[in-house]
DNA sequence: TCAAAAGTGTTAGATTTACACCCATGA
DNA sequence: TCATGGGTGTAAATCTAACACTTTTGA
C-alpha cells in the first residue's frame, strides 16, 4: 500500500514524499509505502504504515483505490492499494520526518514521482477536495484553534481558487459546529483574530453540512 | 475481482446476482467474480470479466475500491476489487444470463449476499449516483432511443426520489446533448411520447453538464 | 503615522422549487 | 367516452456572487 499524507502549511496543500530507498526506482522522489501482512485487513495496514511513518494514531484515512497497471513496478509485478490522510503538520515530530526522509512538498509544485504515484496523488486530490465539499474534514488539516483567515485559505488550496471573504465568513457562521473561542491568535496579524474550533458534538447533532 | 452490475429495467435499478458454484459458500446469493491473471492489469481483468458474464465489450466501468477484511472470504485470505459496470438491460442475451445463472434483482430488495458483497453494492451505488450529478452517464443504461419519462424514472430510481415532471424536462431541455428524434415510441402509452438520444459529440463540445 | 490583516451587510442576479391543466389515443 | 400517460409555463422563494470601507495595532 502506498499512503498520500496530505498537510496545509504556509497557506499550501502539501504532501510528504521521500527519495526511495530500495531497488528498483532507488533514489527517486517517491510516496511512502509498506506492504499488507497477511493477519491484518488493508485498512489496518495502511493504518499502520501511516503511523510508523508519522507516530500518530487515529486520523481520517480513506481509501483512493487500487493501482493495477501490469508494469507499474519494473521490478515485479505489484498491485497497491493507495489511502490518503489528513494530518496537521504541527503535529509531525520534525525529528521522526528526518529519521524517515521524507518533506513536505507543495502539491502544486510535485517532481515526478516513483511509478504511477504522481496519479496516486492526483485522484486522492480529488476525492479529498470532494470529500471537502460535503463534510468538514478540513479540520483535520489545521491545529485544534485556527483562525478564519486559515481555514479560509486552507479551501482555497484545496480547491485551487480563491473565495470572498465575506462569503466565505457567511457561510461558516451559519455552520454551528465551528465555535468562536475568545482566544486570539496575534501571529498572523497586528490586531488579533479570533481563533475558533470545531465542535465534533455539535456536528454529529446537526449534520446539515454543506459547504 | 468483483462486478456489480447495474441494470435498468420496471423503473427499477437492478443488479446482477446469482447463486455461487462453489465453496466456501456454495449455493448463496453472490456477486460475479474472477481472478486476476499475472499478465494483465486489473482493469483488463474486470473487463474480461464482465464481458465473459455479460458478452459486452467497451461498458461503461469504474472501479469502486478494494476490499480487504482478514476474513472477508471464509476460506483463505482474498483480498477483492470491485468494480461496477452500466448496460442496458436489453444488450444482454438472455441465453448467457442463464448460463451464468445469473438475474436481476431490484437494488431495493437485495437478499443477504456472500461476504461483503452487500457493501460492494452500496458503494458502488453511492458512487455510481455521485457521478449521474456530475456526468450523464445514466445513458448507459437505457437504450439508445428513449422517452424522457424513461429518463425521469432512471434518475429517479438511482437517486431513490420523486422528481418534478416539468422541472426534469426543463433541466434537459437546456442540455445539448440529449437530442429529440422524430422517432416516437408507442409501447408506454396510447398518445405515444418522442424519443431522445444521447449525443456523445455534442456532450463533449460543451461539457457544461450539471444535473 | 502607516501598512497589514480583521472584521462587517446589502443588493442584483441566478437558480430552484412548487404547482395544474390540456392533448392525443386506444380500448 | 374515458382512462392513461405526454406535454407545457409562471411566479415565489432561495441561494449565490459581487462588492468597499472601518478597525486595531506593532513597527
Amino acid at each position: 500500500m502506498d499512503c498520500i499524507i496530505f498537510g496545509f502549511d504556509e497557506g499550501k496543500l502539501k504532501v510528504l514524499i521521500g527519495r526511495r530507498q530500495m531497488d528498483p526506482g532507488r533514489g527517486e522522489w517517491s510516496l511512502y509505502g509498506g506492504f499488507v501482512a497477511a493477519d491484518e485487513s488493508i485498512n489496518d495496514a495502511a493504518n499502520r504504515t501511516v503511523a510508523e511513518l508519522t507516530g500518530l494514531n487515529n486520523l481520517y484515512m480513506r481509501q483512493v483505490g487500487a493501482f493495477g497497471s501490469i508494469d507499474r513496478d519494473p521490478g515485479e509485478r505489484v498491485i497497491s492499494i493507495a489511502y490518503y490522510a489528513l494530518i496537521n503538520v504541527k503535529d509531525y515530530d520534525e525529528r521522526l520526518r528526518l529519521d524517515h526522509g521524507v518533506e513536505w512538498v507543495n502539491i502544486e509544485e510535485l517532481p515526478k514521482l516513483y511509478s504511477d504515484h504522481n496519479e496516486m496523488i492526483r485522484k486522492a486530490r480529488k476525492l479529498m477536495c470532494q470529500k471537502l465539499r460535503t463534510e468538514p474534514v478540513g479540520f483535520r488539516l489545521l491545529p485544534d484553534l485556527f483562525t478564519l483567515t486559515q481555514l479560509q485559505r486552507l479551501y482555497e488550496a484545496v480547491n485551487g481558487e480563491e473565495l470572498d471573504k465575506r462569503n466565505f465568513r457567511k457561510r461558516i457562521k451559519d455552520m454551528d459546529f465551528i465555535e468562536k473561542t475568545e482566544l486570539i491568535d496575534k501571529t498572523g496579524s497586528k490586531r488579533g483574530a479570533f481563533l475558533y474550533r470545531f465542535n465534533k458534538r455539535a456536528y454529529h447533532d446537526d449534520p446539515n453540512f454543506k459547504l
